[in-house]
DNA sequence: ACCTGAACACCGTTCAAGT
DNA sequence: ACCTGAACACCGTTCAAGT
């Protein structure tokens, strides 16, 4: 017997290296985020944290576009497509839960918008988003909108949803972005009748309402817009 | 007389040195980006073309944001505000001339999609902007729209042009962004009716048309949404 | 006031070489 | 096949010092 010879120490003394993986790696980046923000989930970052060298996450991941598309279809495991899921009644008629859906899954991106504006480059195309683009396709079938306006309006939907959370990521993060949502705020102020009769006609009603309520009423604008506008017919 | 002394030659001999200015950078920075694209355009990049060192330019911008706002504040230039100025004749009815406003400055985006990209973060404020915001509204007030939904309508209907654009950032540069939208449409083609009934029944659908059909479905669609949902009470 | 060299603290990606 | 050290070719931004 050789039970007194040493353990193989190097398999369970420290949990030290666990072998690399595609999952090991996103989990590890999304731990990154939610503890530092999107800047800090670098491959040579994350190389780090994982105790390797950055060339060995070129084996899972194309680049870092792959890489926030795979943070994005991760943390899309939070949106509530609950409002979708009653057929006929549930809280509300088909339209609003829709506009629940799209809120939803807004508010994940608002908690990292700067996701929000990768999304716009790399969508993810995993489960979680195919759950949302179905959720999403079978509340506009509900309402009765023409197969043909559905396939095109889940892709407006979801798209307009992504690039309001996105242009949130300036405002967050950049503290000078202020100040350039306020240079935009200050001329549109400053400017007279004669040079912009329509601007200086609406005037503060252009940066009125708050977020939520202009959230709410695009999402049903573009729901009501996807509703009445036919495709072409070519 | 001195007029045998020599010429303050350092004055005339080259243009070398340039003093520094801000519109001397925008326009230096509109060269390389043309001549290169966008994401040479950095700030070390630019201060070398300028001769001097990257600290110099931050007398000028508050960081690299605001110089993308302004290179896209100066390409608005060319944005074709056109269609909106015939009031109540010209080529179609407002809907027509708002979509090809939309679409002329989708287009300038287009060219450099990259910056499409950067103006849902930092958005210009200069002239060129701000004529095309009351262009926009001008045509709104033109077809009858309310004014508070004209109001809240132009932020959504340049948002989405800019989304639309941004978007195509990922598909034009990056090889690898190919695959992205291929991994999507491949995920969408790859599902059963099982799992996502509403995704299969539409199928190919879902991909149909090309760029300049969908967006001009999507420019319709926003405008008729914008006509058509009154903003809420409160 | 305007301008700058130099430094700080990082990046993505590739390649040749190892196991 | 998978993994890696090292290198290549860059970044944005700040600061103390100059003019």
């Amino acid at each position: 017997m050789t039970s007194r010879s040493p353990a193989p120490r190097s398999r369970r003394e420290r949990p030290a290296k666990p072998a690399l993986s595609y999952e090991g790696i996103v989990d590890t980046a999304v731990r990154v985020m939610r503890a530092e923000g999107l800047q800090r989930v670098t491959m040579r970052r994350l190389a780090q944290e994982l105790d390797t060298g950055p060339a060995s996450l070129y084996v899972y991941l194309a680049n870092t576009a792959e890489l926030h598309a795979a943070i994005l279809e991760e943390l899309l495991g939070a949106v509530d497509l609950g409002p979708g899921e009653g057929p006929g009644e549930g809280p509300g008629d088909w339209r609003e839960r829709l506009a629940a859906v799209l809120a939803s899954y807004t508010r994940v991106l608002f908690q990292h918008p700067s996701l929000a504006h990768s999304a716009l480059l790399a969508r993810p195309s995993g489960p979680n988003y195919l759950a949302l683009v179905e959720a999403v396709l079978a509340l506009l079938h509900e309402g009765g909108v023409p197969d043909g306006q559905a396939a095109w309006g889940v892709d407006v939907l979801l798209q307009t949803a992504t690039a309001i959370a996105a242009e949130q990521a300036g405002r967050d993060q950049d503290a000078h972005a202020e100040d350039e949502h306020g240079a935009l705020a200050d001329a549109l102020r400053a400017t007279t009748p004669e040079r912009h009769p329509r601007i200086a006609a609406l005037g503060a009603d252009l940066l009125s309402g708050t977020p939520e309520q202009r959230l709410a009423w695009i999402l049903r604008t573009v729901i009501n817009g996807t509703l009445v506008t036919p495709r072409p017919e070519a």
